[in-house]
DNA sequence: CCCAACTACATGGCGTGTCATCTACCTCCA
DNA sequence: TGGAGGTAGATGACACGCCATGTAGTTGGG
């Protein structure tokens, strides 16, 4: 979490933080995270949409009908499904997509992109792809992107091997 | 902001999306570092800190005397001023930090750590900064560890010269 | 057929983050 | 010296995310 050297707390079994070089690589993956990601919501809020929304109607445009069930969106996108439901009950108000009950399943529900849901990707998304090529992409050569591809799933292999 | 193919959005000027190596680097990215923070801040809620705690403490911490001026402290680690002020606002109520009036500067006020905070802040540090290296350090080598920081900061500068 | 266990989604509470706005105080110059 | 304008921080409204729990509807074994 934190960038900042921990100067007063020291462990018997360990480095207290990490090696200088290791700090920098850690911070330095952090910050350009943030700064980044920071960057593309507030751009995206600019056009009336948050990230949430972008990823929500992504998803929805993705689909042949333009809708899905409430699991399998969660799915897809890989979000808990209460924070789902949260995200989709605001989405509705706001007109972006609507609730279908679904016959087969008295319980279930599918979430259908409106007319207006598709008028606001379809809006933002050039904007937006064009925003991650001039932050991220281009700053990265072809092979120093496949690189950082390469370095990202490394870690995110240590990452489902380990998490207790 | 979304890992997911757009079909049904083209642009004139440019590829509407991202070319497959792109993508796969791109989602990658994202990813890894969502999963990785995730994972972070459940861990250390575990201990009854926030991430946001946690680097609020840690910046008190590397003060010669636990404290320091809002502005200051908002500088160091890059938040905006409001988000400080709710942070501790919190933080307060829960006995980790107190509001320390300042007599130069009668608009001014510090926020200073208690023993309560910094008791917290070394009871949480050395798991966390184990975490960090079981997570990410651990994952790469050294010579990984600097290629990543290398490139993180390319698009780092990269962020500082296009943000508008 | 019936009810217990399970499933799909909803909801409330709380901590968090942003933006816009407010208040108190300070500075500096006419 | 007395405002005008700037600065330090607080606050309210709202969106977001997580956790725990609630509520229908469904299913399967007896």
């Amino acid at each position: 979490m934190s960038s900042v050297q921990v100067n007063s707390v020291r462990m018997n079994d360990a480095p207290a933080w990490l090696s200088p070089a290791e700090q920098h690589a850690w911070r330095a993956f952090i910050r350009l995270h943030q700064k980044l990601w920071a960057t593309l919501e507030r751009d995206l809020k600019a056009r009336k949409l948050s990230g949430a929304d972008f990823q929500i109607l992504v998803a929805l445009t993705d689909t042949s009908d333009g809708r899905q069930r409430f699991q399998d969106l969660a799915n897809t996108i890989e979000w808990e499904q209460s924070r789902l439901s949260h995200q989709i009950a605001r989405m509705i108000k706001r007109g972006l997509v609507a609730r279908d009950e679904c016959t087969e399943d008295g319980r279930g529900a599918f979430v259908a992109i409106t007319p207006a849901g598709r008028k606001a990707i379809e809006a933002a998304a050039p904007h937006h792809v064009a925003m991650v090529r001039r932050l991220f992409i281009d700053a990265l050569s072809p092979d120093e992107l496949d690189t950082l591809a390469r370095l990202s799933n490394r870690v995110l292999e240590q990452l489902d091997n380990v998490p207790p």
